[in-house]
DNA sequence: GTCTATATGAAGATAGAC
DNA sequence: GTCTATCTTCATATAGAC
């Protein structure tokens, strides 16, 4: 039984491939095709994998379940590109406010940075990348094969700030870079399910949470 | 519409009232009840709410899934006692590992202790608090109403090791008491979205998160 | 491109035999 | 206490009319 999220030839109007379309801009591709993926994002980012049917996503769409079928192949495929828009939109979202940076920026500013992207892209921004983290371990082991490429691509830019942060000499004593990855990623990818407009602030939570992974300069 | 999650006279051997058993390691309660919630304990920390079915579970016990409702009212039952006594478990093994301290202990050595107790529960010993999590944002809302007198109760332990901490002067400059508890509650919790036995220690985990959180002694 | 109608399966829950 | 049988509902997915 095909899982219908590998990529293959659709009937779309424009011909693009199902997987791994990256505009979130939409500057390419059908008009109904994105916006099942935005009502999509939307109702998985509250509801879940298993609870986001796809009768509530057409209804938001104005249209009825079976139109879906038009646009998309499956309900997985839907989940699928919906998790990779998000993953490689909190990349962007990441990647581009550091390119903003002078190279030579402290570490601790590039840390700082690099969370309150991450938190305004979950929190704020975008359902896609809220969707594609509540929704990924309960979905199917082939969408989660599919979003691999994309985390692994993404988590790799901690990588990278931890390490300039421990070559800094900057790390707090007694915590290796897979252990301080693991920790940022922690904090920041829980917050969905604390977090109030209300009652919290993204750029304090992003300057408090680099004091944690930053030690004041010597 | 019930929900079956209200407390209410149930038709077991014991009469035992439905939510908030506490006594995890089985003093009392009927046998099949016992086992009922250890098989759907270990199957929605692994499958989640919606794709854990009392078929599964019945079958995990060897009973039909129409048989359960001799000892369950309902699923939502099942799921609520799985996850109070999930949320009670951690609390009990936190709270029992931190009165093994002399109360004039190290503050660093407390927040250790304590993220190491947590882990220990979440990751090895229960399938109970790690189901409670999983299961707790696709739970019903009257599933979650339930959930949160425990929850709040438990996590008022973090509200205090984290005042013991800024009291002792021993918290990262810049952070406030209630950042400081949501981050390390996020980084423990995220774990089971990345953890291996084999590939980590929890041990080396709870002393390097420790680090993070408590600032050397001046 | 969207519709209606339907095939197919699986879920929670109940009734009543044993 | 557990079973079988069944009710009801709702899910993904398909076929074919418009």
């Amino acid at each position: 039984m095909s899982t219908g999220i590998n990529p293959r030839p659709m009937r779309s109007r424009t011909g693009r491939r199902a997987l791994g379309s990256v505009e979130l801009a939409g500057t390419a591709g059908s008009r109904s095709r994105r916006e099942i993926l935005d009502a999509a994002a939307r109702i998985l980012r509250s509801h879940g994998y298993h609870a986001t049917t796809l009768r509530d996503i057409a209804a938001a769409v104005g249209m009825k379940a079976g139109s879906i079928y038009y646009h998309f192949a499956s309900k997985d495929e839907i989940v699928a590109a919906v998790m990779n828009d998000g993953v490689d939109h909190v990349l962007n979202t990441v990647e581009s406010a550091l390119r903003l940076l002078p190279p030579a920026a402290d570490p601790r500013l590039k840390v700082e940075v690099a969370i309150r992207s991450h938190l305004s892209a979950l929190l704020e921004y975008s359902d896609y990348t809220s969707a594609g983290l509540k929704a990924y371990s309960d979905a199917p082991e082939a969408v989660r094969q599919a979003a691999r490429a994309h985390r692994r691509r993404y988590e790799a830019i901690w990588g990278r700030l931890v390490d300039d942060l421990m070559r800094a000499g900057r790390s707090p004593p007694g915590t290796s870079a897979q252990t301080l990855r693991l920790a940022v990623l922690g904090m920041m990818n829980w917050s969905p399910e604390w977090y109030r407009p209300t009652r919290h602030s993204i750029e304090t939570l992003a300057r408090e949470f680099a004091a944690l992974l930053v030690q004041a300069k010597a």
